[in-house]
DNA sequence: CGGTAGAATATTTTT
DNA sequence: TATTCTACCG
């Protein structure tokens, strides 16, 4: 994947939109034609012009680009003052903005930020308060229905207002929607607390309401570059709309063709506006695909051209011709599995090490469990992309509901999260209670437990002195922030957290405490730093930062969605499940326009590649616990005749039901990151031939003495005599130690 | 109040 | 199938 071919001359298209860097400009720009490069070289053109690098603001969608963008920028101008243009995602830059201009929206400077998890349990805590249905009302079918509102600026105000949606509400017996909304809005808002949508509509409301603050940020901000602006919402075009009104030096850098987010309110149109909404934009057409060869250019604009909504442009490319994209059939999703991994695996054979090379690329996470099972039969390396990120594990995000509350003590949601955890007595009943009181007198839990009324709540002394106990806890953590290590000591130290989890070494427990000791140790790392190492810091880098970097160098095979794969590219892509029903979606075909973008997913998928794809689906699928006849994907018919002929796998003799064996291999079973639960029936033996007698260092429990190994159930069992610890049965293939003798 | 077992429910994509 | 929720019992 090397990117970075800035020896290369730019053509005369990305020259000029390198040059062009006064007033509206448009770039549209195709998959793999140099879109980053353009981006990259235009702002460091921006720097070597005299504009100040803080004068700069440029936008994208993920972290993991703006990063990116950062180094390669820095490498270009090789000026540390790079560093200083205002580069991130919408939602990070405004963040910081909102934290200076807190004050101005009826916000602390110290206000939390929801993720979606906790958004959807407040919800369903007010859904449960009034004794809602859940056929009518489901949690997260309520978030993401608020959510898109949001990022189409209909507040609670104008929702009621709305005499479409109400009616709407009313036929479909959700009439109590407005008032979830509402309440929703007023407990963020009395939590001090924003969540991710919250973060776009309040620096609109700042700037749309406040000229005095716009006009400051229009003259900060006199250069802006977004880029992937077919994704952007209605909030976030508004607000570059007020930002950008003065000066106009505004450049946006997209493709319609890829635009795939409008299940989160991305409005495509936007893209197709901007032309309306500025005079004399100079509009740019990045057109030479430099990825792909010439028959995956080909297939992907002959499928992309039965979309009707689109910018007109012709995508080519001057490599080979290439391979011809290939399709195969197969009986199931298991031999779909199974056959892909032994592609690659001829592949890697012959060119050891470059798993790397390969993608193999799906429509939802649920489908990647058959390909890995495929891959690990092989003994493949893979890495998966998605599922939890370490942020959004459990224990983590309650060490983190800790730190948030230390922070922001009227945050109740991270307050109910760790008010009885660990488990300190205090149940739901009197939870309730407290809640309940807090509510009628519109304050936040934390004052509510702190006021001289506290002690009129009808509770039993016991439970009382529990409460006590926890707001000392609290109390003496907030008192302790000024190093944000020893506050988190202190916190394990107090709470008991981890040495409960020691108590209980259970292979999930054992698990927990190796993340909860990673998280510390970038705490520690974190502490470190000369500046802005405050905990308020480190919430902020992480609450919108969901990335978590694998560290190995090891070449593997990327398992994903295609919308993750998004901006990537690899020498070898599989799309798997090309179905209907699946790929387009269920869903998909029942939205006006939904099919179009479920294709413009497709041609994304299909342009990730350079030099090979191959397309496969499965007649029977297995789904929801049963197996399901599917046939193949309309979107095969669009580009029919750019295939290889379709490759017929069926393999009768295989065995279907319920076996774990594929031509009498046995496929070792998945290990569940988050769960590590279920492991039976695998033989383990420690590879490093583990004896009675041996001195070990685990990694939690410190040195100790093997007493017994058990290898009766097939998993290898060590009972253990640690120093400090005493007596411990561990599983081996979960324990992390060494041998010291 | 806390733990558990068994029932109910959901399966698109994510900053 | 996998995860989350509920109801019940100690």
């Amino acid at each position: 994947m090397n990117k970075d071919n800035s020896a290369i001359q730019l053509n005369p298209q990305q020259e000029s939109a390198v040059q062009q860097i006064e007033g509206p400009v448009i770039i549209i720009a195709g998959p793999g034609s140099g879109k980053t490069r353009v981006i990259t070289e235009r702002i460091a053109h921006l720097i070597n012009q005299g504009i100040k690098p803080k004068n700069i603001l440029a936008l994208t969608f993920t972290n993991k680009a703006a990063n990116e963008m950062k180094q390669r920028v820095y490498n270009i101008t090789n000026t540390q003052e790079a560093y200083s243009v205002w580069m991130g995602t919408f939602h990070s830059v405004f963040a910081k903005i909102l934290r200076n201009e807190s004050h101005s929206l009826g916000y602390e400077f110290n206000f939390t930020i929801y993720d979606n998890e906790d958004s959807v349990k407040i919800i369903r805590r007010i859904i449960k308060d009034r004794n809602l249905d859940k056929e009518h009302y489901n949690a997260k079918y309520i978030f993401s229905k608020i959510s898109i509102m949001k990022n189409q600026l209909i507040d609670s105000k104008k929702y009621k207002l709305n005499y479409e949606l109400m009616q709407n509400d009313k036929i479909n017996k959700r009439e109590k929607f407005f008032e979830i909304y509402q309440e929703y809005c007023e407990l963020c808002a009395q939590s001090n607390s924003m969540d991710f949508d919250d973060l776009l509509i309040n620096t609109y409301n700042l700037f749309s309401s406040n000229k005095e603050i716009l006009k400051e940020y229009q003259e900060l901000f006199k250069y802006i570059l977004i880029d992937e602006y077919q994704d952007t919402n209605k909030v976030q075009d508004a607000i570059i709309q007020l930002l950008g009104q003065k000066y106009q030096n505004i450049c946006i850098v997209g493709d319609d063709s890829q635009s795939i987010y409008s299940f989160r309110g991305a409005n495509i149109n936007n893209i197709f506006n901007f032309k309306l909404n500025y005079s004399n934009v100079r509009e740019f057409k990045l057109e030479q695909n430099y990825r792909s060869t010439k028959n995956i250019v080909h297939a992907a604009n002959t499928l992309i051209n039965f979309n009707k909504q689109k910018i007109e442009k012709t995508i080519f490319s001057e490599n080979e011709k290439g391979e011809p994209v290939q399709l195969i059939k197969y009986y199931n999703d298991r031999i779909e599995g199974d056959k892909t991994a032994e592609i690659i695996h001829r592949l890697i054979s012959n060119q050891p090490a470059t798993n790397h090379k390969h993608a193999i690329l799906y429509r939802n996470n649920s489908q990647s469990k058959v390909l890995e099972d495929g891959l690990r039969r092989r003994g493949i390396k893979y890495k998966i992309y998605g599922g939890l990120s370490f942020y959004q594990r459990k224990e983590i995000k309650d060490i983190m509901a800790y730190f948030k509350l230390i922070l922001n003590p009227d945050d109740n949601e991270s307050l109910l999260r760790i008010i009885n955890y660990p488990i300190r007595g205090i149940g739901s009943t009197t939870i309730d209670k407290v809640r309940n009181k807090a509510t009628d007198e519109k304050k936040s839990i934390w004052n509510t437990l702190n006021d001289e009324t506290f002690d009129e709540i009808q509770i039993n002394a016991g439970t009382k002195n529990k409460l006590v106990i926890f707001k000392e806890i609290i109390k003496n953590l907030i008192k302790s922030d000024n190093n944000i290590f020893e506050t988190a000591e202190l916190l394990i130290e107090t709470t008991g957290l981890v040495r409960k989890l020691k108590d209980d070494p259970t292979d999930e427990n054992i698990n927990r405490i190796e993340n909860i000791s990673e998280l510390f140790n970038s705490l520690k790392l974190f502490s470190l730093k000369k500046n802005n190492n405050s905990l308020a810091d480190f919430i902020n880098e992480i609450s919108l930062d969901e990335t978590k970097e694998d560290k190995t160098n090891e070449s593997k095979v990327s398992l994903m969605t295609i919308h993750q794969s998004k901006g990537l590219e690899f020498p070898y892509v599989y799309i798997v499940g090309l179905e209907n029903g699946l790929f387009p979606s269920q869903r998909s075909i029942k939205v006006p326009n939904g099919v179009e973008e479920e294709r413009r997913l497709l041609y994304v998928a299909i342009t990730r590649a350079s030099k090979k794809v191959t397309l496969s689906y499965s007649l029977n699928r297995f789904q929801f616990g049963t197996i399901q006849q599917s046939e193949r994907s309309m979107f095969i018919d669009n580009i029919e005749h750019c295939l290889d002929k379709e490759l017929k796998n069926e393999f009768e003799n295989y065995s279907f039901f319920g076996k774990r064996k594929i031509n009498n291999i046995t496929i070792p079973k998945k290990i569940n990151p988050t769960g590590l639960r279920k492991i039976a029936n695998e033989k383990y033996q420690d590879k490093r031939n583990l004896k009675v007698g041996m001195k070990i260092k685990h990694n939690i429990f410190g040195y100790g003495n093997i007493q017994k190994i058990d290898n009766s159930d097939g998993n290898q069992k060590i009972t253990v005599m640690f120093n400090e610890h005493g007596l411990k049965t561990l599983l081996t293939k979960f324990a992390k130690f060494e041998i010291i003798l």
